[in-house]
DNA sequence: CGTATGACGTGCA
DNA sequence: GTGCACGCCATAC
């Protein structure tokens, strides 16, 4: 088989389903990737990986911080307030 | 192939 | 409650 790069690819997927709405943390992508300990490489994929068909910024920290988003947290902040989503690090 | 990085998480002071 | 340091995995160079 060929590299499929499961865990990009399944984060990917696990990212583009996610309701809105909703947010997961990196750590739950990560955990439905299949590696609950690669939350770290979640975040570098997604970095590296900025595709406009995934809602990455549905995608925070475990601490409910906002994290951090390609096109700036500014962004990132208002698409999850829009969505009703309670960010820590700034207040609705 | 080996080193360094990074949108993190948890622990400890 | 806040801040600092270490650890962790996958990807990029």
């Amino acid at each position: 088989m060929k590299h499929e790069r499961d865990f990009s690819n399944k984060v990917f997927g696990i990212v583009k389903e996610i309701p809105k709405g909703k947010v997961l943390t990196y750590k739950e992508v990560a955990q439905r990737a299949g590696n609950p300990r690669a939350w770290r490489a979640v975040g570098n994929i997604l970095n590296k990986n900025k595709d406009p068909k995934i809602p990455c910024h549905r995608i925070i920290r475990s601490d409910e911080k906002v994290g951090g988003y390609n096109r700036g947290q500014k962004q990132k902040i208002a698409l999850l307030k829009k969505e009703g989503v309670i960010l820590k690090n700034r207040l609705n």
